[in-house]
Parts: structure tokens; sequence; C-alpha cells
DNA sequence: CGTTACTGGCAAAACGTTTAGCTAAACGTT
DNA sequence: AACGTTTAGCTAAACGTTTTGCCAGTAACG
């Protein structure tokens, strides 16, 4: 493994000239530059980023905490965010919390010991957690996106859950349904429970009332909702559209509806949150409401390169539009 | 930002203790522990991972870099190697290749300058650019996976991609197919050639003969997918079923096959290489062959491990079987 | 009681970089 | 010609750990 030493002797120059080479700001001569080029790649040098990063007090590094990468959301939320860091010389050191808060001071902890210039954290809602998540950053830029309160302390970028919502539920009516089933998330979580306060908001407005034995709270994934379609689907009143908080659950719903071979939109009209390749390719073709990902991951990193580079503003919080995407599983209700 | 050194002092030792009851190997008496570790509390100190990596000669980290990490398939990959590896005290530090394997040096000096302790590549494929790849480690641990060549000289964790299709062949001509289209991935890939290559030779067993105007090869992506699809299904000799590569290109083709209000199993049977969520829930639900992921990555990050722990053994490559996942995606053809 | 063996704890020397401060040469100005 | 200015490049001092070697106690032994 060879050194800036190395690199050095090669060239007959001292470290401090290699090291001016290798980071560009100060100036060298074109004639000692190159031979401090050719040295580095004669000896196949890289700059060893743990000295570095010791000497300037933090790293190339940006860290990213989402709840479960498999969540094709945070797939995309990861994708975006790894290719903004690399266009802007940074790489990503993630971390999982298996969405459980509890871990989310550990992977808080574990970007600052590796010095992050910064870290991206998406909690994984539970509210109660808000308080330790300050302690644990130790100083280190933070931003928070998706599942984030509205606390004003630090720097928020979400979409307009609410607002979501409620694009399904008016989408939902202007069909003409009455008899609405929901599968949200659970309670406890910010994002779910403003994602089915907005979308009961919604139909109240056109007095349009959610029946309790209608509501099933799942924990946003798959099985949990399977079965909870499977309660609402063949309950004595079946509903004929339902309204799911998210794709994960989504999965769950449309089996539990090819289950009691149900069709979509005839019996049953169905709308999500989430967008994902698949929607597409399903028959019918699924109604949901698009999350702006990657605008959310965008800004979420730009917001984080601002606050490296010094920006010291009051935080503050974007919230950003989705988009209802009509395709083919909504329909009128058959009476 | 609290150091060693403030630890120390609030309690009362010199920082060669603290170091060692953070790192736990020598012995410290009970009172002095217990007085450390409040003074590690009361400052919320958190140990320099820059300063700790730069002594010791290597980092906490291992580095993972993959393709595309919105395929499921990585994604699935990512997840798993990030569990192993946080429950062995590692973190994961993330490359994306974006299936342009001449990024692949770049990616793995990255991990090499963050002295990652070992490193997990999926290589994209380009059978040319693994001599690169040997030059990029500079010592580095190296294990690959998924679509790496059967070199000899570096640890391999693979599936064995001839018998995941040679499955599907042998589950379509079950069936009694003869007219039998493919959606391939890219030739200059080795597990697309592999996988291909495979198809064929398990039809020819059976005397079956592939029609090369019934072959498409794509970049594994959904688009491509979906104009190949198209132009087989659409072409004067339609296959009554169709064979494709991966996940992603069987989005394209459900897209294609739904666009000619073909119906799945009658007019068209369809398997794939690729398990995924959306498969159990889509109408019919895909039959597919699974890939061992799990498997794969627990193995590939085991063998990292042995490696980092000093085995010199002479590199190996495993070979993981998949496995058939029968659903309702196949049928026989109408004559 | 004197020697040896062991122990918990400390001081100090690295690790490979960045960077402030410096030297000496080259230039422009009077 | 003497002066100040600028500049390319160097020296050396950090950065916060880990770890080797050492010291001073204590226990064990003859």
């Amino acid at each position: 493994m060879p050194t800036m030493k190395d690199v050095a002797k090669r060239a007959g120059v001292s470290i401090a000239t290699v090291s001016a080479v290798l980071s560009g700001a100060a100036f060298v001569s074109p004639p000692l530059k190159v031979k401090v080029e050719e040295a580095i790649v004669a000896l196949g040098y890289a700059r060893n980023a743990m000295a570095s990063g010791l000497k300037r007090g933090h790293s190339q590094l940006i860290g990213l905490v989402v709840p479960d990468i498999t969540n094709p959301f945070f797939t995309s939320f990861v994708d975006h965010v790894q290719k903004a860091a690399d266009a802007a010389g940074y790489s990503v050191l993630l971390g999982l919390t298996d969405n459980d808060s509890k871990r989310e001071p550990a992977a808080l902890n574990l970007m600052r010991s590796h010095q992050a210039a910064g870290t991206i954290l998406c909690p994984t809602g539970d509210a109660a957690n808000y308080a330790q998540i300050g302690k644990s950053t130790g100083g280190m830029k933070l931003v928070l996106s998706d599942n984030a309160t509205d606390q004003t302390d630090v720097d928020t970028v979400v979409m307009d859950n609410a607002l979501a919502a409620e694009l399904a539920a008016r989408h939902i009516l202007s069909f003409g349904h009455s008899k609405i089933g929901v599968v949200a998330g659970p309670g406890y979580q910010y994002v779910a429970s403003r994602r089915y306060n907005a979308f009961e908001q919604a139909l109240k407005l056109k007095s349009v009332t959610l029946e309790p034995s209608l509501v099933a709270h799942g924990g946003f994934r798959e099985l949990e909702a399977h079965a909870a379609a499977g309660r609402l689907l063949m309950g004595p009143a079946r509903p004929t559209a339902i309204f799911v908080a998210n794709n994960l659950m989504l999965i769950g719903v449309m089996r539990a509806i090819a289950d009691l071979a149900l069709r979509v939109p005839e019996d049953v009209s169905v709308v999500c949150i989430d967008d994902f390749a698949w929607a597409a390719a399903f028959q019918p073709t699924l109604t949901v409401v698009r999350q702006p990902i990657a605008q959310m991951a965008g800004l979420a990193f730009a917001r984080l390169l601002e606050r490296i580079a010094g920006d010291t503003s009051k935080p503050d919080r974007q919230e950003l539009a989705p988009e209802l995407v009509i395709r083919q599983s909504c329909g009128r209700p058959r009476l």
C-alpha cells in the first residue's frame, strides 16, 4: 500500500506538493505536476481517506438511514441520493433501521463516528423518539425526509401526505363510491396517521363516512395487509373501493382480492399511495398517487450540501406535491 | 466533539485506559471501567472512526458494489449483506456502477481508499474488464458475486445460471411447447449468455430448436424488453411460450402481452428468472426460477469475513442451486 | 526477607494526511 | 541597486486513535 511519501520520493518532491496536486487547490508548476501524476499511476496510489478525514475533521461520506431498503420507495430514494452524492464527490454510508425507531440513535452515532459530512435520515416515524435523535447527532448536519413530524428545529423534506390521501379520496369519490375500505399504516407513525386522517377528512367533506369495520391498521407490510384486506372483503358489508396507504400493503391487498376471485375495478376499485414499476404491468393497470421521490431525494441532498457549505439559516420544511396517476383500477361501483 | 482525551480527563485516567475499555481487549479494573463508561455517556462521546482506522490500518467498513440497486435482485442482495455486516460489526459503503463496468475500478478504489476491510463486488459482467478489477483492489480482500466469470484467482459466489435456465426450459417443455421465444440479456454479459446458452441447450436435448427470429437480446431492462416482446408477439410466428432472463425485463414483457390483449397462459406461457413480491400477486401468478439471494449474500459475506480473518487458502467458486417456483403462468399451448 | 512473576495502568510513538509558516528565488518598482 | 512582493515548494506540527514498552505496585515463592 503506497503512501504519499512513496509518491513524493518517486517524483522527487515533498509530500506537501503531492498533497497539493491531489487536492488541486494550490498552484503547482506543470512539470512537477506531471511528474507527480506519473508517480501516482505508476505506484497505483490511492489517497488514504482515513488519514485525510482525520486531519480535515470530516470525511467525504454522507450517512443515509432508511427503515427498509426493500420497500421500493426507499430503494428509489437511496438510488437518487447515491447518484446525487456521487456527482458531488461524496460516498454514501448506508444505515438500516429495520422499521425500528430505537435503532436510529445507533445509526446516527455510526455516521457521526465516521465523521460523515452530514446525514439524511428517514425516520421510521415513531414520534416518541424525536428528542433522542437530536441528542445523537453531536453537531453533525442532519436532514430528515419522508416520515418526519413537523418539528421545526431541523431541515425536513417531505411529501404532502395529506394532499396525497385527498387526491386518492377525491378520485374514488368521483366514481360515486360510498362504501369505502381503508388499509392504513400503523397509527403511531406520523405519515400513516396523516394519510388516514386526511382521507377520512376528504370523505367527510362529501358527507361520506368511514365505517370503522372497514378500516384496518397494518404495519405498512404485505402480510398484515393481506389478512386485513381479507377481513374487509369477506365481512358483511364489502367495500366497493379500497384505499391502500402504501405499495407494500397493496401487494397483500391484491392477493386478497385474487383469493376471493374478485374483479378490479368491477367488484372493487383500488388506489394506493406510491407508484412502482409493476403498477403499469398489472392487469388492470393500477391507479396510484405517485410520490415525487427523485425530487425529495434531490432536495434533501441539496439542503444537506448547503448546510455542509456552512449555511446557518433557520431550518425549514419543504413539502412536495404528489401526483395522481390515473390508470385502470378505479371505476363505478356496481349496485 | 469530545475526544478520548476529554473522556480520560473526566474519568481521571489515561487515554490508553479509555481505549482499553472501548475495545474491551485488555483488562481494566471494574471501578475504573465504570468511571470511564460514565464519562463516555456524560460527554456523549463517540469514537472517531477515522483516527481509529488510520492507526489500525483498516476500517470497520465493507464495500458493496452493485450495478443497479433498483433491480429487486440487488435490492435484496444489498439488504442481506447489510444485515450480515451489521451483525458482524461492519458497516457498508455503497457503490453503484450503473451497469457500467468501466466504473468498477473507480468504485473499488473508493473502497480501498476508505480502508475497507473487504469488498463484495457484483460485476456488471463485461468480461473484458476483469483484468482491470484485479489491479484496482490493491491488496484489499475481494469477493465476487452474481455476474462473475469462472476465473479462478478470486473468491466467487454465484447461482448456477445454467441450471436456472434449464429448469425454466424443462418446465416449458413439459407442457409441450415448441414455438418458444426468448427475451435474453445483453450477450456480452456472462450471466446473460450463460442463461441463454443453457436454455438453448436444454431445448436441443428435446429436439426443440430456437427460431432466431424469436430471440431478442435486451439490456436486462424493462423498456428494451417491452419493445422486444412486442416484436416477438406481433411477428409472423408468434411463440406459445416466452422465457425471460430477468425480473426487470419481465415487466416489459407483461406490458407487451397486455398491449396485445393476450392471455397468460392460454395464449402465451411465461417464465422468468428471479422471484419478486409481485409475482405472487399478479394475475395469473407468475412462475419463476428463484435465485437463492439470501444464501448468496450470506456466503459471499461469510467468505469475505474468513479472508479478513486471515484465511489464505486457494480462492474458490461456490455455485448455488436455484429453485423453480411453479405458479400459474405456464400451461399447454393452444393448437 | 529478598527475589521473581505478574498485574493494572500510563507515557509516548506511530499511522498518513493537511496546512500554516517559512525559504529562497524571481520579478517589478523606484 | 536596493527594496518590497509575489510565488513555488518545503518543513514540521498537528488530527485522535492504538499499541508497545515500561513502571510501580502486589503476590508468590524460596
